[in-house]
DNA sequence: CGTTACGTTCAGTATTGATTGAACGATTGT
DNA sequence: ACAATCGTTCAATCAATACTGAACGTAACG
């Protein structure tokens, strides 16, 4: 068994990674990693026993990652330790996540458009430019979002 | 015009939010922000009194976007000074950068199935699944930096 | 030459944010 | 009632990294 060891802590270990590379807790990647490879639910404390990790930390991060749609409480009957696993598809909450962060640049560069002064000819027209580019980049991810729902769905059915 | 300088530096700021936001250093998201507005070619000097950053700040930012390929430096005849300017759609160099991490997800989805044990099957089947989504979701993202040019093309012919 | 302005590098500082330990309330089992 | 376990919160610590100031090399220009 200490081969199967090897390769999901590793994995898990580059979740963590490629997380805090994306600007999010490392641990919080970790967690997601576990999830993956053992499924859930699983409880907090188990979850900080796992990952080697303060039972503080993983309770933020749960918490974090709630908030962010990746993780959800489900209750497991006759015991009532809160037990976390997955969301169902949460790999799509990181593209909404992105649809989102492209919807206030978009809103960002409405504002700029509105409030500068006339004359500024250049700056309004990259302004636009790169306002066109970000709501086009948007539309098409959602469009990405509800082609991949769509996919699962009919896999399902 | 304190109303344009108002509402111009408001906006820079917002950009460097973002950028730190996204997990860049704010600084570097200030210059993107002055670019869009001024144009350029800029010294790196004159961007450093622009921002009221230090001259190494903008030197070590300057040579960060150059690497991501968002800044470009250009000659400007008759003074030898390093000028800078955004690259034509830069934005584009965002969604690649997208691309790349999506890219790198994807590999080390492929090294945890391949390295995995046999007999762990559901998280075989969590890991291939993750799989195919970042795989679509990147062939997609594709598509829509090259559909992204085209269009950009066709406006300039 | 001497001066000035530029860009880079690097050691040091400052700031941000992740992580922890300890204290607490709540809940269960004894 | 008591002990044990859980999750949360918050102050404190720790680590990562953004940012700066100073020193340096280069090039222009008087």
């Amino acid at each position: 068994m200490s081969d199967s060891h090897d390769a999901v802590t590793a994995f898990i270990e580059r979740m963590g990674l490629s997380a805090q590379n994306d600007g999010l807790p490392r641990i919080a990647g970790r967690m997601i990693g576990y999830f993956i490879i053992h499924g859930g639910p699983t409880s907090l404390a188990d979850l900080a026993r796992s990952l080697q990790v303060s039972r503080a930390s993983v309770s933020t991060n749960a918490r974090f990652l709630r908030d962010l749609g990746i993780l959800e409480a489900t209750a497991v009957p006759g015991d009532r330790q809160d037990y976390y696993q997955l969301v169902d598809r949460h790999y799509m909450r990181l593209l909404e996540g992105h649809v989102e962060r492209m919807g206030t640049m978009s809103a960002s560069l409405a504002q700029a458009e509105r409030e500068l002064p006339a004359g500024m000819d250049g700056a309004r027209e990259r302004l636009e430019d790169m306002h066109d580019f970000i709501d086009i980049a948007r539309d098409h991810t959602r469009d990405l979002i509800e082609r991949l729902a769509a996919r699962r769905n009919k896999r399902h059915d």
